[in-house]
DNA sequence: AGACATTACATGCATCTGCATTCAATGCAC
DNA sequence: GTGCATTGAATGCAGATGCATGTAATGTCT
């Protein structure tokens, strides 16, 4: 008594889809939330800025533009000017004036936001290899 | 020069996953939208509807119970019946008490419901085919 | 029957999100 | 240079979501 028989291939692999990401997006939510007080976007941001694979790396490292980010982890460019300032808040990342173009802002890890990172990193691992290995 | 170098399996499937689900998500959010007035999640409950695989399928047809509802689309209990009530407003569903069990709440679908579920069906599967074809 | 736990759904509340707008800094044409 | 469009980010605002809670109906134990 499979449901789900939409008898389309398309449809089918769209719903599969959809319960994947919800399935592993709610139990990353639970687990860096409850573990490490993040969440899966915070995570997500303070995960690029550690990789630390920005265009603009300008002698630098770990620099990288709100919508730089922005396209990276999927969010509007609004949403992410407030999750940075959440983050901000927090201690874990700051905002950088660019010189180069004052329009611009950059942003990076602090010590602290690196060390958060770190920690929740494993848990971030452990979580997708249960729901994904 | 590919982006998205973590070396690792698990995390690449994951935002492989990510992307592909913001991706659709996002076409699918502004053309049902655009087109049809709807938005994912409602097209989603009303394609659930109009499918009529409940399992408290009790003579008549396209009954669900709330919860079962939220199951399927992946929402919580208190999206679902704010989600049912925006469908309600609009004359796409009705709430029908259960008399059996009269803590629970039958939703079904109008003429009107069945209507513009019909209309934006073949948008949803022109946008899934587009990017999962 | 009476007391208490459980179930099904609705609702108050805080948070997050996107869209539209705003504001400042740049770029461009002239 | 001046004027005007464009770009990068912040913010007002409305809508959606989840958690905790409220309320009513059932179930259960004695």
């Amino acid at each position: 008594m499979t449901r789900h028989k939409t008898g389309n291939d398309v449809i089918d692999r769209w719903r599969e889809l959809l319960l994947r990401h919800a399935t592993v997006s709610c139990a990353l939510e639970r687990e860096l939330g409850e573990r490490h007080g993040l969440g899966v976007s915070e995570f997500e941001v303070l995960d690029r800025l550690a990789e630390g694979l920005s265009t603009c790396d300008v002698g630098g490292k770990e620099k990288f533009r709100v919508q730089e980010l922005a396209d990276e982890v999927h969010l509007s460019q609004s949403a992410l000017s407030r999750l940075i300032a959440r983050l901000e808040r927090e201690g874990l990342v700051t905002r950088a004036l660019c010189e180069a173009d004052r329009r611009g802002v950059f942003v990076l890890l602090t010590d602290e936001g690196r060390k958060r990172h770190a920690e929740a990193a494993p848990t971030h691992l452990e979580v997708l290899t249960a729901h994904l290995g």
